[in-house]
DNA sequence: CACTTATTGAGAATGATTCCTATTATTGAA
DNA sequence: TTCAATAATAGGAATCATTCTCAATAAGTG
């Protein structure tokens, strides 16, 4: 994935921001664990080399300029995953029992009809609508 | 709203849990603030009352009880709101700067749209879908 | 009323995240 | 290449929402 790095340094330079030895180990520590992840299970992989309040702040500058993006999970902690520029845009199916969570890509018509629905919903509000998160909750087999 | 504080108690007399002075403070407060509010602010509301440590701990039987529904916002706090059985479905806009969430009530038709989508989503997958859950993301005037 | 058990209150403890600041790396220009 | 000028880092302290502890209190029950 050599795109990748690539990809991350065009991002990161018309953004202004340096791609650094950290900011480098973060992103390629992401892109080889599935999975949004939390600072925690990024660092006990890219070890001392990147400090934890170094990852952080790097999470942190990779997010803003929109290399990764950040989920707010049930137990309050931030996970990171990379963008969805990077990976697709995707829903999710999420178990309710086990906590499990499938991507699941929409189709075209599908995602026209999403915005279709963000638009007709948000009509009257006074909101600059940047995204939508559409999330079906149920029991995965394996918990039924 | 009498019927609220009849419905609760029921609901928690059938999980075996007493609908205290403060439990009951608690909800009759998140009755009267339109959307999810985090603990602090429905403590600024019930004031001294219902001291910190207790009303977290109330916020917690209320949403294990089923009573209330817990959601945590992109700045990292949780926000509550009494649950949909009593409020009606409904989804969210969040504003991803300042972390508010204000509820929206979609009409039939959106409803239904979107009920067509989760099925059509859900297809292949070997999945029992049990709710959907719909956000849209954006920048409230406040902040822009 | 007396007993048993759930609940509360006050503050300490926790833990993820952010902030501070001296030091170090990076970059663009000479 | 070398030198500023500036961005970024390390590491430790600080923050802050949330949870925990445990003695004191309130709520049902007989």
């Amino acid at each position: 994935m050599q795109h990748l790095e690539q990809a991350v340094e065009q991002r990161l330079a018309a953004e202004g921001v340096r791609l650094t030895q950290g900011r480098r180990r973060t992103v390629e520590a992401l892109s080889k664990i599935p999975g949004p992840r939390t600072a925690a299970e990024i660092h006990a992989r890219v070890g001392s080399a990147v400090p934890l309040s170094s990852l952080y702040r790097s999470l942190s500058v990779l997010t803003d300029a929109g290399v990764l993006s950040a989920q707010h999970g049930a137990d309050g902690v931030i996970r990171f995953e990379l963008a969805e520029w990077f990976t697709g845009h995707h829903h999710h199916l999420i178990c309710t029992s086990c906590g499990t969570v499938v991507d699941i890509t929409p189709t075209v018509d599908q995602e026209k009809a999403m915005e279709q629905l963000v638009e007709t919903m948000t009509a009257g509000a006074d909101f600059d609508v940047s995204g939508h998160r559409f999330e079906i909750e149920g029991t995965c087999r394996a918990c039924r």
